[in-house]
RNA sequence: GCGCCCGUAGCUCAGUGGAUAGAGCGCUUGCCUCCGGAGCAAGAGGUCGCAGGUUCGAAUCCUGCCGGGCGCGCCA
């Protein structure tokens, strides 16, 4: 728990200093301390009197104003001005040197700037996502699920916590055997059974079936090709994986019978029927489920029970499972059997992304019936594809329409935001300046509104690492970056950097802006080049 | 029928108790002697799905409806 992560959490300590001297119980709940919208009312407000005038049977006003009589004594010449406004709010109006401390702060912290402001300890958190079929291509859908889990990761990293990126491979069951009939029907150019898989990356693998091999040695070879052809396509897409953890492994190794072993002990599981069930009802399921069917076959539920408890066994504080909308109906079950293997329900989060909607009528036609990840890259780049997938909350739908998409690329935002950056680097080299000394003078000119807003804006970006890390909301980081360059463009406008009698202000906060931008950019895993 | 997600500007969506509800795109009108015009300024455009409730204060919390998406296997 660090005392203080910069300027804005010395005052939020000053505001709740001041409402203790008031009330010792202090305000109901945590005040704010925001930037207001209209510029007359300070350069930051809270609602700390109105929170606590419940709490002293006081008018909000009043209490206002002894809370701004509080806080002018502990800021001392800091604090420029408090007035009292509307309903009860206090709005501050801060010194100039303030600024100045400020920015001082925010370059001073360096690479660390937006990070260590954990409200909770640091854990080890797995985060497994992606998870694609290893029968097919990855579709839009893996595309939005890899960028927000790799997303997560970075800012879960920023945040203080040590991430490991896993990908669940399915090369077990029923499916892998179609996919290698299907391989094998097309290697005797055949038609694919029924149930098989039909796209023409199948046809593509046959040359891996020479007639000799078993259907299980094709299918592992089937798996490994398109497994490869994944971990290409990730990293293009800039996602690195930790660890691929296979389901097959978990059968040849023991810890499907691990883990029954370990939910009988809980007294957990019952045959019935001739097959095993686990009693999820126990822990709030509809229904109990089966585990081994009466035929002797595991379910597809069973390796996911022993994936999680080896998941638990390797040490991880938190497990974060990013899945796809149509699984949700499978969180209870996975909460209630990870209850029954004895894990803190609390320390599974299971998060459900919210579907890509393709527009009607303009599917691809190169992988016969949906837009691939590839597709996705190839046609608007993987600065667009990250930023368009991750900015919104990944618990609403978003439509993509793919022609749409490539018209409008050159009016994404995502630019605006790289703009702004790589205008800063021209700024910089007009002045020849290396970014190396960032120190300025005090200022004795006043500072501008663009000045004093652009700094509140620097100021902001922990906090925001914050709540996206603690609301695993990444979108956020693509709002907030949005708004960065907006108000350095503002700033830009209205004050000259080169030549000025401020430039060394003005250079140092520039180069503030140009790492912020960087990082939050960096954070979504979309890139910050100095020209474009 | 039950469960989860969503319903906010023309479109796509931010905004999980605070002041006059915002952004991007689209639309209208201006701005290239000026550090990068992939830009800037101004403007039009809202019953925050509906109805109750809680609160000094509700887009936000609670209840009930309506609409859309998805899910309810001894499939994965």
């Amino acid at each position: 728990m660090n005392s203080s992560t910069g300027p804005l959490d010395d005052l939020r300590s000053a505001v709740l200093a001041a409402a203790a001297a008031l009330a010792e119980a202090g305000p109901r709940s945590t005040p704010t301390l925001e930037r207001p919208r209209q510029a007359d009312f300070g350069d930051l407000s809270t609602n700390a009197a109105m929170l606590l005038a419940p709490v002293l049977r006081a008018a909000p006003r009043d209490v206002a104003g002894r809370l701004g009589e509080e806080l002018t004594a502990r800021l001392g010449d800091r604090l420029a001005k408090v007035e009292v406004a509307g309903p009860g709010f206090l709005n501050l109006f801060l010194d100039d040197a303030w600024f100045g401390d400020a920015l001082r702060g925010v370059l001073a912290a360096g690479d660390a700037f937006g990070g260590g402001g954990a409200r909770a300890a640091a854990e080890r958190v797995n985060v497994e996502f992606v998870s694609a079929n290893p029968t097919g291509p990855m579709h839009v859908g893996h595309a939005r699920n890899a960028a927000y889990g790799d997303a997560l990761a970075r800012i879960l990293e920023l945040h203080g916590h040590a991430v490991t990126r896993e990908f669940y491979v399915n090369d077990h069951g029923s499916q892998v055997r179609r996919f290698a009939e299907s391989i094998r029907a097309r290697a005797r150019g055949e038609d694919v059974p029924e149930d098989g898989y039909r796209g023409d990356y199948v046809t593509e693998l046959a040359s891996l079936d020479d007639g000799e091999i078993s259907l299980e040695e094709l299918g592992r070879r089937g798996v490994a090709a398109m497994l490869e052809r994944a971990a290409a396509t990730l990293d293009r897409f800039r996602v690195a994986m930790d660890v691929w953890y296979s389901e097959r492994s978990l059968h040849d190794e023991g810890k499907v019978k691990h883990a029954f072993d370990v939910l009988a002990e809980q007294g957990a599981t019952y045959t019935s029927e001739g097959a095993l069930w686990l009693r999820t009802t126990a822990y709030g399921d509809d229904k109990d489920r089966v585990l081994v069917r009466s035929s002797g076959e595991h379910t597809y539920f069973a390796s996911d029970i022993a994936y999680h408890q080896d998941k638990r066994e390797r040490g991880f504080q938190r497990l974060v499972d990013v899945w796809g909308a149509d699984h949700h109906g499978y969180i209870n079950r996975m909460k209630a059997a990870f209850e029954a293997l004895g894990g803190d329900p609390a320390e599974l989060e299971l998060l459900i992304m919210q579907f890509v909607q393709l527009a009607a009528g303009r599917m691809s036609k190169r992988s016969g019936e949906f837009v691939t990840l590839d597709d996705l890259v190839d046609e608007i780049g993987v600065d667009a594809a990250r930023w368009f997938l991750l900015h919104r909350s990944h618990d609403t739908t978003i439509e993509l329409d793919l022609e749409l998409a490539k018209r409008e690329s050159a009016e994404n935002p995502v630019y605006y935001v790289q703009y702004a950056h790589a205008r800063i680097a021209g700024v910089l080299a007009k002045a020849g300046h290396d970014e190396a000394d960032v120190a300025f003078a005090d200022r004795t000119l006043p500072l501008e509104p663009g000045e004093r807003a652009l700094v509140m804006k620097l100021l902001a970006f922990p906090g925001e690492v914050a709540e996206a890390a603690d609301r695993r909301a990444p979108h956020r980081i693509a709002a907030y970056a949005l708004e960065l360059a907006q108000e350095f463009t503002a700033f830009y406008r209205d004050c000259r950097v080169v030549g000025a009698e401020v430039e060394d202000f003005r250079l140092a906060l520039s180069i503030a802006t140009k790492r912020t931008i960087a990082r939050a950019l960096g954070l979504l895993g979309v890139s910050a080049p100095d020209a474009m």
